[in-house]
DNA sequence: GCGACAG
DNA sequence: ATCTTGTCGC
């Protein structure tokens, strides 16, 4: 059972000690079968002005087909934890797990909206919300949150470079599409970094986010607009 | 003390 | 995350 702490707690010195925690258990080595089952998790806010809220939608996709859903699985509520960078997972987890627990099979690996040990204590939302499932996740940012990227990057779809933190090498720069800004992927748990940009690379279908990630995004808004069309 | 700061 | 029209480019 995990820790109450780990999902809600009650202090921002429980937070902390929960992702000390999270991080001392998360994986960085490969511990995963070939993926055949592939989510993707991302989350939605409210407009301005409107009540906090969090509606995160997870959505599995297979090999056959891998940009029509086999599943989706969605959830919807007020966050106890407000948007603190470096506490992105307190805030929106306890949605995404209602979410991927509506889908109707685990799947093999989740791609996360979010960091994974790329984060100031080695623990982003990917690597958190994988040591809680104990499922293999990969983090899929968007933008940097500790580290500055060393060399320089390609402008050619497919090119990499290192994100840099501390002296070490914690997540890859990858310029998904030409003229987009690059992704950072990092491990999120149980997924090494050389397989989380081999996997993340075999999941994108021609626009800056993989599959999995890039619906889930899609869809959570697309359920935000219907629920304000219903208002 | 100052600046940075995923979604 | 969300606020937002037109505009550049394949």
């Amino acid at each position: 059972m995990t820790p109450e702490d780990w999902i809600r707690p009650a202090t921002m010195e429980a937070a902390r000690a929960a992702q000390r925690e999270i991080a001392a258990r998360a994986e960085t080595a490969d511990r995963l079968e070939e993926p055949r089952l592939v989510a993707g998790v991302d989350c939605a806010g409210a407009p301005r002005g409107a009540p906090d809220r969090v509606r995160a939608m997870a959505v599995l996709l297979g090999l056959e087909n891998r940009s029509r859903p086999v599943a989706t699985g969605l959830a919807e509520g007020a966050p106890a934890f407000p948007y603190i960078p470096g506490f992105l997972g307190f805030r929106e987890i306890p949605f995404v797990l209602e979410a991927v627990a509506g889908l109707p099979r685990r799947p093999d690996l989740i791609l996360v909206d979010g960091h994974g040990v790329s984060h100031p204590r080695g623990c982003g939302i990917a690597t958190h919300l994988g040591v809680v499932l104990d499922l293999p996740t990969i983090g899929v940012a968007k933008s940097v949150l500790v580290g500055k990227m060393e060399g320089e990057l390609g402008e050619e779809a497919g090119s990499t470079a290192p994100l840099v933190w501390r002296g070490q090498r914690i997540a890859t720069v990858l310029r998904s599409r030409r003229g987009v800004q690059p992704l950072l992927i990092s491990t999120g748990h149980r997924v090494s970094q050389e397989t989380a940009l081999r996997l993340v690379g075999e999941w994108l279908a021609g626009y800056r986010l993989p599959e999995p990630t890039r619906l889930a995004d899609k869809l959570a808004g697309e359920a935000r607009r219907a629920a304000a069309t219903l208002l």
